[in-house]
DNA sequence: ACAAAAGTGTTGAGCGTACACCCATGG
DNA sequence: CCATGGGTGTACGCTCAACACTTTTGT
């Protein structure tokens, strides 16, 4: 089928929200920009996607070039597209955003595309003049996704290590929603919501205290019932 | 705009999901096609995003061209971005896919691009074989997304006319939901959920039984507490 | 008068919050 | 033996589901 340009054309990119917990913050891992426009601005991760490429198949491999994790262990989620007309002043371009959480923050790989790559905290790219683009916007969204997910699906589950303890999920919590949880009943609200953890049988110690129980995900798509931000502190 | 293109070039489109509820079924607006490819199936409404448009406003121009609607009524909202290689087997084409409910389904305009466009119910549309493309999976993902949404927004507010009683509201919960509920006691929760509800003070009787007071949509963001769909019958 | 729909009252079960309390470790 | 964090028990209050009951209309 031929077919002479009546429809205009765009570039297509990908743009990657990649969240971590480093520190006790939620941080993204972002590019410094080194040419205009937006030069000495951060920027999230992303890239043109190829002309016989599906969409998630140029964000997983984005996200391989800049971070050294294996694809098969990180999920991504579309969260939404970006097209107004001037958010790239050089061209027309539309962006699909992903969301992406890792566990710890792992370094950049030293050498790949994505040496320049760095951790920074979340409210301090969300600061005025610190992201490039429409980014600012787009990550606010990635930070507003994953919080509302906490609630209902395993995704707080990501962001730690394969085995973990309850108060290493709660910390979890606790920083994505910016005020402390009771230890107690947490414990119980996670460990009885069908399909969320599961025991692992080994128990670690980690400085002073008892010795916490290992578990892992329970594979659940959703949690019933939520744990609810409003409520439950 | 000349550029030489060391990256490769995409069609972007909308398609919009337009949901309504008419003879106490959900129904969605679609075309139906005359050429190939998917000559005879049902499409969404949807079409090419102009050299200097936004994303939204290219969707709500596809919506006005195909509805009766004044735009300031209608809430759009991004459901997702569908770019598969071979969804569109004549071009390379990303759409991005919007999300609309509208009252009692007017009648499409005469006279208008769309003249040929119908209310069908979506359960026939989900059917094997009655959509083209990839509308299916997009349809698919404007009803589950509207179905949640209940639960802890307003938008079942939008299923309904600007004044309207309590069991008409109650009808589009059990619509989208697919059972009985409650009359009672969804009166009760909808009516203190605090924003929700705003009493206009006129009543209405249609047909026997006692006349039913108007309420107006309270303008609120979120539901707290929320309606939720496992629990409450 | 009767049926039907709107809306309110009531009750028992279950859940969440707060907080007391015991357990198991490091220092 | 004390501090610290892990984990369980308990009691009170609130919400929800079920359903009885009153109100107000059309026929």
């Amino acid at each position: 089928m031929v077919y002479t340009s009546r429809y205009p054309f765009f570039y297509v990119t990908v743009d990657i929200v990649i969240l971590t917990i480093r520190e006790d913050a939620l941080a993204a891992l972002v590019v410094q920009r080194g040419e205009e426009p937006f030069a000495g601005r951060w920027a999230l991760p992303g890239g043109f996607v190829d002309p016989d490429e599906d969409l998630l198949e140029a964000a997983v491999r984005e996200l391989r070039e800049e971070t050294a994790v294996a694809t098969g262990d990180v999920r991504l989620e579309q969260l939404a597209s970006f097209g107004a007309p001037g958010r790239d002043p050089r061209h027309r371009v539309v962006s699909v955003a992903w969301l992406a959480v890792l566990p710890h923050g792992p370094e950049p790989r030293a050498g790949s595309d994505a040496a320049g790559a760095e951790w920074k905290p979340v409210d301090f790219l969300l600061g005025e003049g610190r992201l490039a683009f429409d980014h600012a916007e787009i990550l606010g969204e990635g930070v507003e996704r994953a919080r509302a997910k906490l609630e209902y699906t395993g995704l707080a589950t990501e962001f730690v290590d394969d085995e973990f303890t309850v108060a290493e999920l709660r910390r979890v919590y606790e920083v994505m929603w910016g005020h402390r949880l009771d230890p107690g009943n947490f414990h119980r609200k996670v460990t009885r919501t069908p399909g969320f953890l599961e025991r692992v049988g080994r128990a670690v110690t980690r400085g002073p205290g008892r010795p916490a129980e290992l578990f892992r995900f329970g594979g659940a798509e959703v949690l019933h019932p939520p744990l609810t931000r409003s409520t439950f502190g």
